[in-house]
DNA sequence: CATATTGTTCAGTATAAACTAAACAATATG
DNA sequence: CATATTGTTTAGTTTATACTGAACAATATG
């Protein structure tokens, strides 16, 4: 068997005490943030792994460092690639998928985030649309929501 | 007992049948959205009911609308009360509380998602001074992302 | 061909969250 | 005071999701 970029247990005693305390800990806070977000923790946990490390990560590297199974590798580096944050690499001479940060992660983010918006809007048009006008609060109050929506779908693109 | 605003099984005789169903589609269509936002479907539904309606509505006219229990509308209410999306209200002579959609309901909610992303610039912040320059690529990666948030508050900040 | 490696899929389990129903406290009403 | 109303809280249930472990298919290697 190959030796991966790294093991685990040997990642503490090549690199400063401190050091792999706060890579620990950044990687477990990741993790919390992306379950905030409405993803798998584990999801947020390979992500901050690719933030934190240079190399191109394998499948087995992932679930030695993060001691999951490969089972949630599988499905989370797949979640990952479809919101365009991390991509699938290879090394010649190797059988195995490697997996680095995109270059630019964030922005594609924010393409998902204005599709789920786009949805939003479309039923509030929906809505407004097939409700008579004689229900003049409810058309006034849709119209708001509609421009929030509206507004923020723009902060959103403004970004990307 | 007194009779609340509009029994739920009448709603639709008192309406034009297309309308009464557009109304309920919304309903739903927003706890599905408040779901994809980390949110109990019946807070959406919740604030549904008071955008489309004019009047304000009790404890038990949300029961019965929604056909869900009590406990649910008093946590739920509590939770959009919280977010800043609607309020209590009362009126006199009446033990219950009311409930109406703020006026602008959205501003507050824009609040809340900049106090999350203030969450992660914070650990990022922190994670780039712990770790040492030499860490290079882990540096410029974590500065993407912080970078990435800030502009994102920017934006978010821009709406309210 | 037999064996090993790699990634996916899926059944089952564990975990977390939503929701209900009932008990409860506080207040009002008669 | 007894009873009813109102909102909250909590125990228990349901439901959804994350995760594991093992089976599997595909491919490589000897």
């Amino acid at each position: 068997m190959k030796k991966s970029v790294q093991d685990s247990n040997t990642i503490a005693s090549s690199m400063d005490e401190a050091t792999a305390h706060t890579i620990e800990h950044f990687i477990e806070k990741m993790g919390l943030i992306a379950q905030a977000d409405g993803l798998p923790r584990i999801a947020g946990r390979i992500l901050a792994v690719l933030v934190i490390y240079d190399e191109p990560h394998s499948f087995t590297d992932l679930t030695e460092k993060l001691a999951v199974s490969r089972g949630s590798i599988s499905t989370n580096t797949r979640l990952l690639v479809n919101l365009g944050l991390i991509e699938r690499s290879t090394k010649k001479g190797e059988r195995q998928d490697y997996f680095v940060l995109r270059e630019n992660p964030y922005t594609s983010l924010m393409q998902g985030i204005e599709a789920r918006t786009q949805e939003a809007r479309a039923l509030l048009k929906a809505t407004k649309s097939d409700l008579p006008d004689v229900l003049e609060g409810a058309q006034t109050r849709l119209s708001q929501m509609l421009d929030f929506y509206n507004k923020f779908s723009e902060a959103v693109k403004s970004l990307t």
